[in-house]
DNA sequence: GCCAACGTTGGC
DNA sequence: GCCAACGTTGGC
């Protein structure tokens, strides 16, 4: 039974088109424990991603993704040159984890933040009540619901 | 660029 | 273990 995720990331550090070039990615730089116990003990191979553009205008949700690789130490908090090196992480105490992702599709068109805020079926989304969570689960319905109107709204 | 929300750190 | 100070996120 695969998972439902929502994944934000500035575009300006790496946006959804990076990902279509690059094809696949590894997460790195989360350093927030609850997102980073999602990826590292419940993100599964084939769970699907909602990538979502944020601290950009307008912000919302830009295209699909896929998880291809579970959660393994995020090598970049070992680096004292990257800009998320984490002195407390270590190869034998990584403290900080991260997933591979695949693209799947580039919306034609970002649905947006107050879009999402209209629809009453995703009114518990975690994105509208703990907006500042990065990586983040989204239900099976919330995920169906969003990608039908992504794909379908005209503005 | 501002600033509210909120997660993390560290002194006690 | 509390909580004030601090830093970051992210919408606007």
């Amino acid at each position: 039974m695969s998972k439902y995720w929502l994944m934000k990331s500035e575009p300006g550090a790496y946006s959804i088109d990076d990902l279509e070039k690059d094809g696949q990615t590894f997460w790195d730089g989360v350093r927030n424990y609850q997102a980073r116990n999602f990826m590292r003990d419940e993100m599964k191979v084939g769970d699907s991603v909602l990538f979502y553009h944020s601290n950009t205008a307008p912000p919302g949700v830009i295209g699909l993704a896929k998880v291809v690789r579970e959660g393994y130490p995020d090598h970049t908090a070992c680096d004292p040159n990257d800009i998320h090196y984490d002195p407390k992480a270590s190869p034998t105490n990584p403290r900080w984890y991260m997933v591979d992702i695949e693209f799947e599709e580039k919306f034609s068109q970002i649905f947006e933040l107050s879009q999402l805020r209209e629809v009453k079926e995703l009114q518990k989304m975690v994105l509208l009540n703990r907006s500042r969570l990065s990586v983040q689960p989204v239900s099976p319905a919330e995920f169906k619901k969003i990608v039908r109107l992504a794909r379908t709204t005209k503005k």
